[in-house]
DNA sequence: CTGGGTGCC
DNA sequence: GGCACCCAG
């Protein structure tokens, strides 16, 4: 009895240590499994980094984020600065179209798949007259977007914000589908290419401007957009500008430097970089340069 | 909302 | 063909 009883105590015991054991291995799993996420993230982390610093020149001191994208007005004028999740835009109640548009595109975003929305409606950020629907219809000019719809399928209220008038100019159909189009298309290849590409652009207004419905929208005599890649070594920028008509020459031919385009709209873009990167990119204006 | 148009990869 | 820019009704 006494033996029997033993037995059975160890057996128990035994039983109790194998039970033990299986829980301490699923505790350990479960423990152990975001632990491993973990260290896993960080590497991805540190491998993001060090795939930054390569494609970076670290020693140029490249400020980077927002301020890249914001122009500096050199002449004072009518503008309300919104900035949207999808862009910012310098907006001119006056004219009824932005003064510019600037966004970032990341080769990340370019792998959206938000479909677009062709809702066109007023900024609801606007204070002031804006364009309506009906100042274009039968004008004769597109709705041309400043910053594409097909740059912002990354997020459906960046989707959204993109059909605001406030980054709408009228445009000449033969341009709007097509020069303006390609370059579009264009840049977003850059951006695949070259990890981020940062893109201002808008309008130049002449003296005596012609406008469009019963709001006035000003009608562009040209536009202009310029690109720069900050994170190619060595880091470049590309000035286009585009008479408000027909285009339907090779993009080549619409390329001038970017201190042209900031002669012609009194800005001045990319400030933060140091002053010998930002004059060398900024004279120069070299198509092949850029990828295919 | 749908249908139609055009150009380009 | 699909996608991008749109237009009109």
């Amino acid at each position: 009895m006494n033996r029997s009883k033993k037995s059975k105590n160890r057996k128990l015991f035994k039983k109790k240590s194998h039970s033990n054991n299986k829980l301490g291995c699923i505790i350990a799993i479960i423990v152990l499994i975001p632990i491993l996420f973990g260290v896993y993230l960080y590497c991805q982390q540190i491998n993001i980094q060090k795939n930054n610093e390569l494609q970076t020149d670290a020693s140029l001191q490249i400020p980077l984020g927002k301020d890249l994208e914001t122009p500096i007005s050199l002449a004072p004028r009518q503008e309300q600065i919104i900035r949207h999740s999808g862009y910012t835009v310098s907006y001119n109640k006056d004219l009824k179209i932005p003064n510019w548009v600037s966004y970032e595109l990341t080769r990340e975003e370019t792998k959206g798949k938000e479909k677009r929305g062709n809702r066109f409606i007023a900024d609801p950020l606007v204070t002031g007259p804006i364009a309506t629907n009906a100042d274009y219809t039968r004008s004769g000019y597109d709705k041309g977007h400043m910053a594409p719809a097909a740059d912002m399928k990354w997020s459906p209220e960046a989707m959204k914000e993109s059909f605001y008038f406030s980054n709408m100019c009228p445009q000449h159909p033969q341009l709007n589908r097509r020069g303006w189009k390609n370059l579009e298309d264009k840049i977003r290849n850059w951006a695949i290419a070259d990890s981020a590409i940062i893109i201002i652009c808008g309008p130049i207004i002449e003296k005596q401007p012609k406008t469009i419905g019963k709001n006035k929208v000003v009608v562009p005599q040209q536009f202009f957009k310029v690109v720069l890649s900050p994170f190619v070594k060595p880091i470049r920028a590309i000035g286009f500008l585009f008479n408000n008509e027909q285009a339907v020459e090779p993009l080549s031919s619409y390329v001038v430097t970017v201190d042209s385009i900031e002669s012609l709209t009194n800005m001045d873009f990319f400030a933060p970089l140091p002053d010998e990167i930002e004059n060398r990119i900024e004279a120069d204006a070299n198509y092949s340069l850029w990828p295919n």
